[in-house]
DNA sequence: CTGGGGAAGGGGCCC
DNA sequence: GGGGCCCCTTCCCCA
């Protein structure tokens, strides 16, 4: 993790799905439509009153195409109650193929569905599945092709956490080692697996636990005592997701983003600082399950380390951004923010917006520019970038002949002309 | 001082 | 009326 090594491969990954479709199949190929610039994150809100009665019962069940060591001791408790098809694949630990596509279909249909992974080249697709205590769910393809998967409030329920379902970050050394590791660097690996643990039951409805027991719950979550008390488990559903590697290998993103001497793992303790120090963010957030127990990570292939660039992303002053624009649990109260970002637990008035939001930390950028790959977060942002390329300038200074792309810029020209001082 | 991008807020339209 | 979606605007940061 540590950063200003170099060696970053640049890799060009997209989280992306065909247009029109809310859900990713195996099947579909996925391409970059920022036409449709549709999310492409499936979110769960959960009733609070659901997730209070999972509760510790909340069980995950997920497979991954590898078996990495450190995973495997995470995962097993899962896989040792039920048959599991091992992978076809040995952990990457030789130099990968220049693609490496990891693959994991659900072999059976039914709510112990065995996993089966294979790594082929260019996909990776995670199925995950939260066990449900007593629910009347069952995997719904018809809820799962309709997006957004929804319980209706709870009464009194006023904070709806927003769970972005099965996204993964994963690590690749920057050497081109497919591998994620396990090993020896317990910080060179990370995701953002939805784990039952860090569902934040909302700001006022959320599960009592202090940050002791949250971690000891949390690191219990996988252990084969704590899955034998929960007994009954919690579906809460099944979503995949589907990466496709077909992109270029070459992730257009400015090394300098990622900074020579840069330390992530400074930034990764600032952005923990910003949730520890505002007593009105939980501390639930994944990157605390990072840290409070060892992270579980699956290795895709060299071109991955697109996700260093995820990863940066997520680390590299965002949650200081949201602190400088008053971001938090509860900032700005114009509107009632129901919906709470599952990482920092900031409030949105709809879900939209923190599904946008998240893409903060999840690093999803959907919406790709065709003449340069960059990538965006925000459909807004790729139409102000194209202008770079068709060198429109839309907004011109009427006391000069300057013109500027962006209106913001014109506003702040224009103190040329009036010799206003902002700042003094 | 400019160029470019990140991120959030707000409004309009449609269902 | 409310939510989803889309778009625009705005502020900010960094190079």
């Amino acid at each position: 993790m540590a950063r200003g090594e170099g060696h970053l491969t640049e890799s060009h990954r997209s989280f992306v799905k065909p247009a029109g479709h809310n859900t990713w199949r195996d099947d579909q190929p996925i391409t970059v439509d920022e036409g449709s610039g549709t999310s492409t994150q499936q979110v769960i809100i959960i009733e609070s009153a659901d997730a209070e009665a999972a509760g510790p019962g909340v069980k995950l069940e997920r497979s991954e195409g590898e078996e990495d060591p450190r995973h495997s001791r995470d995962t097993q408790t899962r896989v040792a109650a039920e048959p599991h098809v091992a992978t076809k694949d040995p952990p990457t630990i030789a130099p990968a193929p220049p693609r490496t596509r990891h693959r994991i279909t659900e072999v059976s249909g039914t709510q112990n569905a065995v996993l089966k992974s294979e790594t082929d080249t260019d996909t990776l697709t995670v199925t995950h599945r939260l066990l449900h205590t007593g629910s009347d769910h069952k995997s719904d393809p018809e809820r799962l092709g309709k997006g957004p998967l929804r319980y209706p409030p709870a009464p009194g329920t006023e904070y709806l956490p927003v769970f972005h379902q099965s996204q993964r970050m994963v690590h690749s050394r920057g050497d081109g080692d497919a591998l994620d590791t396990g090993g020896d660097d317990p910080s060179c690996s990370y995701s953002t697996e939805m784990d039952p643990g860090n569902i934040s039951l909302g700001l006022e409805t959320q599960t009592d636990l202090s940050r002791e027991d949250w971690n000891q719950y949390n690191s219990g979550l996988y252990s084969e005592g704590s899955l034998d008390k929960k007994g009954e488990g919690l579906v809460i559903d099944e979503v995949t997701v589907k990466v496709e590697g077909d992109a270029p290998l070459t992730w257009n993103v400015d090394k300098t983003h990622l900074g020579e001497g840069y330390s992530q793992g400074r930034d990764f303790l600032d952005y923990r600082e910003s949730l520890e120090t505002n007593p009105n963010v939980t501390t639930h957030s994944p990157l605390h399950t990072v840290r409070d127990r060892e992270s579980v990570s699956t290795s895709m292939g060299p071109s991955d380390s697109h996700n260093h660039v995820l990863f940066d992303q997520v680390l590299n002053s965002k949650g200081q951004r949201a602190k400088g624009r008053g971001g938090g649990a509860t900032s700005g109260n114009s509107k009632e923010k129901r919906f709470l970002c599952m990482f920092c637990n900031k409030g949105f008035s709809c879900l939209q917006k923190v599904e946008i939001h998240q893409r903060v930390h999840t690093g999803e950028k959907p919406y790709s520019c065709m003449q340069c790959h960059m990538r965006f977060a925000e459909a807004g942002n790729l139409k102000r970038h194209q202008r770079v390329h068709t060198g429109e300038k839309p907004f011109g200074c009427t006391q000069c002949h300057m013109r500027f792309a962006q209106a913001g810029h014109l506003k702040r020209h224009q103190r040329v002309h009036t010799g206003e001082k902002s700042y003094s």
